[in-house]
DNA sequence: GTGCGGCAACTCTAGACATC
DNA sequence: GATGTCTAGAGTTGCCGCAC
């Protein structure tokens, strides 16, 4: 988040926290305008409450659609931003991480957005499209073809020629993939880490597909091309944190062993799964 | 005196849950 | 399924202390 000038109105598309923009506002309104006030915006806005701006940026109380709209038409948002606003509160008051994910695939569909912040929208739909980790790990292997039905092809279901257009487009903006001497794609180093909270929820919709994409290879694919397995254990606490680390280290050997393949004409996903089945007491849950 | 921020206590409402 | 009760959260009211 940049920190902004004096009398610059901040951006609501820079933000993926709604009570954090609303006191960016709430300061930059203030710095602006002598009379505006927590109480001033009540009023504008139709509250009786006139703290109520204050108790929604503290946490203290959320927002009701009804609300929403209200505060859309106190802070003189624009419809663009208004919808985004929106995506911004559902996002922020969401449940579940279910409802947490849609609304922040909603978040990533906005026009405003993706113009404002291209590399932004491609960090984040890295997260949210399963095929993007798959596709920069086949354009690795010997046998890619830089053919976009082709690599289509290669997936179940079989993405779209645009799908696949888009995905290399972002991964190039993102430099994760890029273009040697010859105009030949290939696999970079680099790594992204983009710690956004709309980030976060997306990988973790990302490891809900691929244990999902797990599950359905059990009827699809032949158990010659794949290993799964699974034991049911009795552990201690300790053990748990010693069983983590151990599937962290193998992890890590896996990693080692597939960047020294030179042969490599396949993608395969690798999952660890390790959680209770039992609870010991309600507040694990 | 006026307007502000802050706060506690209040009402209202909707949803969850139990009982019949 | 209808009804009653409970609870949590949204929103309101009224008051206080402070700064100008």
């Amino acid at each position: 988040m940049q920190h902004l000038e004096k009398n610059e109105k901040p951006s609501i598309y820079e933000y993926t926290n709604f009570r954090v923009y609303l006191k960016a506002l709430y300061d930059h309104f203030k710095s602006e305008t002598s009379h505006f006030s927590y109480r001033y915006f009540s009023q504008r806005a139709g509250f009786s409450s006139p703290n109520f701006l204050k108790l929604v940026i503290e946490g203290k109380r959320n927002l009701s659609p009804a609300s929403t709209e209200k505060f859309i038409f106190a802070l003189k948002m624009t419809k663009s931003e208004g919808e985004f606003f929106k995506g911004l509160v559902q996002f922020g008051q969401s449940k579940s991480p279910a409802e947490r994910s849609r609304a922040a695939s909603l978040l990533l569909k906005s026009k405003a957005f993706k113009s404002v912040y291209p590399l932004k929208d491609a960090e984040l739909k890295y997260y949210a499209k399963w095929y993007y980790i798959p596709i920069r790990e086949l354009v690795g292997t010997n046998i890619f073809k830089e053919d976009l039905n082709w690599i289509g092809k290669r997936f179940r279901p079989e993405l779209k020629k645009s799908e696949v257009k888009e995905a290399l487009e972002d991964l190039l903006l993102l430099g994760l993939l890029y273009r040697d001497e010859s105009g030949n794609l290939k696999q970079s180093y680099q790594n992204i880490s983009t710690q956004s909270e709309v980030a976060s929820s997306l990988v973790s919709q990302y490891h809900k597909e691929m244990i999902r994409k797990a599950s359905d290879s059990i009827d699809e694919i032949h158990r010659s091309q794949r290993e799964i397995s699974g034991t049911c254990i009795s552990c201690s606490p300790l053990v748990v944190d010693k069983i983590k680390e151990m599937v962290r280290e193998f992890r890590k050997e896996v990693m080692a062993v597939a960047a020294q393949d030179q042969g490599a004409n396949r993608v395969y996903q690798l999952n660890f799964q390790l959680f209770p089945l039992v609870f010991n007491e309600e507040s694990e849950k």
